[in-house]
RNA sequence: GGCGAUGUAGCUCAGUCGGUUAGAGCAACGGCUUCAUAAGCCGUGGGUCGUUGGUUCGAGUCCAAUCAUCGCUACCA
C-alpha cells in the first residue's frame, strides 16, 4: 500500500507588504513539514501563491502613480526572493492574479449558484445620502430591535448578542455622516453559508482535521448559532475579477485568494505535466493548508464549505500557528522588532531562523517568542558548539585516510540513535519541532561524551594507535551525520554540507539508519559562523531606522530649515485604512473639534483598553470623556495636557458611564496610539477649524 | 464580561496509563580537558510542581474552587 500524495500549502502573503520575521513562522514551519517528507520518501508539492486582489493594492497603485499589475508584480518578485533566502523550497509559487484564477473562482461560482448557495436577490440596504454610498454593517448604529439598548452596530448587539441586519435596527444613524440612513436596494451576492451548517458542524467537530482548541473556538463562536451569510461582493471600483454573471460587481478578495491555491497548482501541472484532479479531487492525496489564527474563519468554515459545494477534495487538515513575539512583546516598528525577511539576511544566517523556530514550535497554536538573547544562545549552543563541533573536533584527524573500512565497535551509540529516528520522525510528523529538536540535542550531547572519552586528539600521537584513531573518527563522524539527516528538514544547507564532506549526499531518512564506511572524506572547512549578538543588535537597529524616516521631534519643531521627505513614508498606513467618501465643507463643520485640557485621568479597572478623563473646555465646562487609549499613556502623561476633542459628538452610555465626546488619535490601537496634540499658544475651548 | 489556554529550578521547557529521592537544556558556581569556531566533559547548588480543598493506599499527573498570566472576543462612537 502506498500513502497519498501530499499536497501542502502556506497562506498566501498579501502583496501589499513585504515578508518579515513574523510571516516566516508560518513558512519556516511548513518548509521543515514538507522538507521533512519528502525525505521520507513522501511525494509531497508545496504550493503558494502572492495574493493580489483587494483594496488595499488599488489604493496603493493610485497613490504610487502606477498600474496594479506593476505593483504586485514588484511584491511578487521581492516575496519570491525572500524566500529563497530562507530556502522555503515551493514548488510553485504563483498569483491570484492569473487566468487559472479567473477560471476557478469561475468554475466554482457556478457549482456555488448551481448548488442554490448564491444570494443574488436584490437586497434593501442602508445608503447614506450624505455620504453618497452604501453603508456597511459597522458604519450604521442604532437601538437593537430585540433588547432595546441604544446605540448598536448594524450587525449585532453587544448587550445581548443578537445578530440582525442593520436594517432591522430601530432609529439607525450613519456613522460617517450622522445622516438617517435610507433603504435602497442593490444587488448584492452572498453565498448562505448556513446551508452548510450540518455538514461544517460534522467537519468541523470530528476531531480528524483541526486542533481541538480551534475546534471549540469555531463550536462556541460561530456555530451556536445560524451562520451568516457572506458577502462575497464588493462593487466597483475594485481590483479584482469582475463576477461574470454580474457585470460591475467583483469578487471579494476573499473569495478568490484560497481558490489561488487550487490556481496555483494548476499551473504547477500544467509545467509539470500532471492532472489536477489527481491533486485536487483525488483520494489520493491529503490536502494540509498551514495558517496562522487570524485567519481561522475563512480557512475552517468558509474554505470547505465551498469545496465541499464545488466537489474539491477537503484539507486533510488545517495546521494552526500562533503569533511571533520579540522579546516577549508585540513586534513593533518604533523598536526596530518588525524585521523584514531581506534585513535579516543582510546580517545574519537563515539557518539560525529556521533552528530557533523549529526548537520552539509545537503543535498547538500558542504564540511564540523570540528572545533575541536566547536566540543567539540557543543556536550558538546548539549548532555551533554540540552538532558541527563534533565533525570539526575529528574531520581533520582522517582528511588522508578517510572512513574506516567496517564500522567499529561504539557501545551502541550509532544503533541506539539510529532507533531514536522513529521518534523523531513522528514528532515532525505530528509538528511538534521542539520536540524534535530536544531528542536530536540529546543525541548530540552523547556524541560529544564519547569524543571526549576516546581523545581522538591523544590517539593521534601515538604512532600505534592510528587505527584506533580512524575507528574514532568513523564513530563520531557517522554520528555527526546521522543529527544531519535528523536536521535535514530544519537545516538543509548543514545537510548538503555535511554529504560534501562525507562525499555521500543525505537523501533518505533512511540515511540515518546506516553507517557510511571505507569512504574518503573531503578537507574540513567551517560548516557555520557563530552568531554575533553585535549582528543581532544591527538588525534591530537596521529594522528602526527603516520605519521611523521622520523623528516626531521634526514633527513638533517648527524651524525645521527642510521639510521632512515625503517620499520615504511608507503607504502602508493609508493602505490599511482607506479613505472614506469625499465630504463637502458643510460635512465637515457639523463636526465641532475643540481644544480641551484633560484636567483629571482615571484609571477604569475593569476595562482593558479604557480611561476615563475629565476634560476641560474652559470656565465650568467640564465634561467627562472614556478614550481607549489606556495601553498607550499612562495617566501621569495623560493629566495637564491639551487633547483636541470631538465636541458635539452624540453622549454615549458605556459600561462604565456616560461619554461626552471622543478624544481624537491616530495609529492602529492598542500600544500604538497616538493622541493629535496643539502647538502651544492654542487654549481649551478653541475651535478646530 | 464571554470563549480558549497556560501556570514545574534564575530563563526556556519535558514529565506518557496517577506509583520509589520531580527531570533536561541554558545561565550560575567548582573542577577537568585543550582536538575543536573562547567549543567540550565531569560535578554542585537551586523547585513545599500558582494557591486551597477533594478523590486515592499513593497526585506535578484526576476533580472542584480560587488567584495570576496570555490569546481571541466585547467595551475604545
Amino acid at each position: 500500500m502506498t500513502l497519498p500524495n501530499l499536497l501542502v500549502t502556506a497562506a498566501l502573503p498579501y502583496a501589499n507588504g513585504h515578508i518579515h520575521l513574523g510571516h516566516l513562522v508560518e513558512y519556516i514551519q511548513t518548509d521543515i513539514w514538507v522538507r521533512f517528507q519528502r525525505l521520507m520518501g513522501r511525494r509531497c508539492i508545496f504550493i503558494c501563491a502572492d495574493d493580489t486582489h483587494g483594496t488595499a493594492i488599488m489604493i496603493r497603485a493610485r497613490q504610487e502613480g502606477r498600474s496594479e499589475a506593476e505593483v504586485i508584480a514588484d511584491m511578487q518578485s521581492a516575496h519570491e526572493r525572500d524566500f529563497a533566502g530562507f530556502d522555503i523550497s515551493f514548488d510553485h509559487y504563483g498569483s491570484t492574479n492569473s487566468p487559472e484564477n479567473l477560471e476557478l473562482c469561475s468554475q466554482i461560482w457556478s457549482s456555488l449558484r448551481q448548488a442554490g448557495l448564491v444570494v443574488e436577490d436584490d437586497v434593501e440596504q442602508l445608503f447614506d445620502p450624505v455620504a453618497g454610498t452604501f453603508l456597511a454593517d459597522r458604519f450604521v448604529k442604532g437601538t437593537c430591535p430585540l433588547c432595546k439598548t441604544v446605540d448598536q452596530y448594524g450587525d449585532n448587539c453587544s448587550k445581548c448578542g443578537a445578530t440582525y441586519s442593520p436594517t432591522e435596527l430601530i432609529n439607525p444613524t450613519s456613522t460617517l455622516s450622522g445622516a438617517t440612513p435610507v433603504k435602497k436596494t442593490a444587488k448584492h451576492l452572498f453565498v448562505r453559508l448556513e446551508a452548510l451548517h450540518e455538514f461544517l458542524d460534522s467537519w468541523t467537530q470530528s476531531g480528524e482535521h483541526l486542533q481541538s482548541e480551534i475546534a471549540n473556538y469555531l463550536k462556541g463562536h460561530f456555530l451556536g448559532n445560524p451562520l451568516r451569510d457572506w458577502d462575497v461582493s464588493r462593487p466597483a471600483p475594485y481590483f479584482g475579477f469582475e463576477i461574470p454573471d454580474s457585470p460591475g460587481n467583483y469578487w471579494y478578495v476573499w473569495f478568490d485568494a484560497p481558490i489561488g491555491y487550487i490556481a496555483s497548482t494548476w499551473q504547477w501541472c500544467k509545467k509539470n505535466n500532471e492532472k489536477l484532479a489527481d491533486w485536487w479531487h483525488s483520494d489520493q492525496t491529503e490536502i494540509h493548508h498551514f495558517i496562522g489564527k487570524d485567519i481561522t474563519y475563512f480557512h475552517t468554515l468558509f474554505w470547505p464549505g465551498v469545496l465541499k459545494s464545488a466537489g474539491f477534495s477537503l484539507p486533510k487538515f488545517v495546521h494552526i500557528h500562533g503569533f511571533l513575539t520579540v522579546d516577549g512583546e508585540k513586534m513593533a516598528k518604533s523598536k526596530g522588532t518588525q524585521v523584514q525577511a531581506a534585513t535579516y539576511l543582510k546580517h545574519l544566517d537563515p539557518q539560525f531562523l529556521r533552528y530557533f523556530y523549529a526548537s520552539k514550535l509545537g503543535p498547538r497554536l500558542d504564540d511564540i517568542d523570540l528572545n533575541l538573547t536566547e536566540f543567539a544562545n540557543k543556536v550558538n549552543s546548539d549548532l555551533v558548539g554540540k552538532v558541527v563541533n563534533l565533525a570539526s573536533r575529528t574531520a581533520r584527524f582522517i582528511e588522508t585516510v578517510g572512513l574506516a573500512p567496517e564500522y567499529p565497535h561504539d557501545g551502541g551509540l550509532f544503533v541506539s540513535a539510529a532507533a531514536a529516528g522513529d521518534k523523531i520522525a513522528q514528532a515532525y510528523e505530528q509538528v511538534d519541532y521542539s520536540r524534535a529538536m530536544r531528542m536530536i540535542m540529546e543525541i548530540a550531547d552523547q556524541a560529544n561524551a564519547f569524543v571526549e572519552n576516546t581523545a581522538p586528539w591523544t590517539l593521534k600521537k601515538d604512532p600505534n594507535q592510528q587505527v584506533r584513531l580512524q575507528e574514532v573518527c568513523t564513530i563520531v563522524l557517522n554520528l555527526f551525520r546521522q543529527l544531519c539527516v535528523y536536521l535535514a528538514p530544519v537545516l538543509p544547507k548543514l545537510a548538503d554540507q555535511c554529504g560534501q564532506l562525507l562525499q555521500s549526499p543525505i537523501q533518505h531518512w533512511n540515511d540515518s539508519q546506516t553507517p557510511l564506511v571505507n569512504s574518503p572524506i573531503s578537507k574540513f572547512e567551517h560548516l557555520l559562523q557563530r552568531l554575533l549578538p553585535e549582528k543581532v543588535q544591527a538588525m534591530i537597529d537596521e529594522s528602526k531606522v527603516e520605519s521611523t524616516p521622520v523623528e516626531s521631534e521634526t514633527l513638533a519643531s517648527t524651524t525645521a530649515d527642510a521639510p521632512p521627505a515625503a517620499s520615504q513614508d511608507s503607504g502602508d498606513a493609508l493602505a490599511a485604512e482607506p479613505m472614506a467618501p469625499v465630504c463637502t465643507i458643510e460635512d465637515f463643520t457639523k463636526v465641532d473639534l475643540r481644544v480641551a485640557r484633560i484636567v483629571k485621568a482615571e484609571e477604569v479597572p475593569e476595562a482593558k483598553k479604557l480611561v476615563k478623563l475629565t476634560v476641560s473646555l474652559g470656565g465650568d465646562n467640564i465634561r467627562t470623556v472614556f478614550a481607549g487609549i489606556k495601553a498607550a499613556y499612562t495617566l501621569q502623561q495623560l493629566e495637564g495636557r491639551l487633547v483636541v476633542i470631538v465636541a458635539n459628538l452624540q453622549p454615549r452610555q458605556m459600561k462604565f458611564g456616560l461619554s461626552e465626546g471622543m478624544v481624537t488619535a491616530a495609529g492602529p490601537g492598542g500600544t500604538e496610539v497616538f493622541l493629535l496634540g496643539v502647538d502651544s499658544g492654542a487654549v481649551p475651548g478653541q475651535r478646530v477649524h
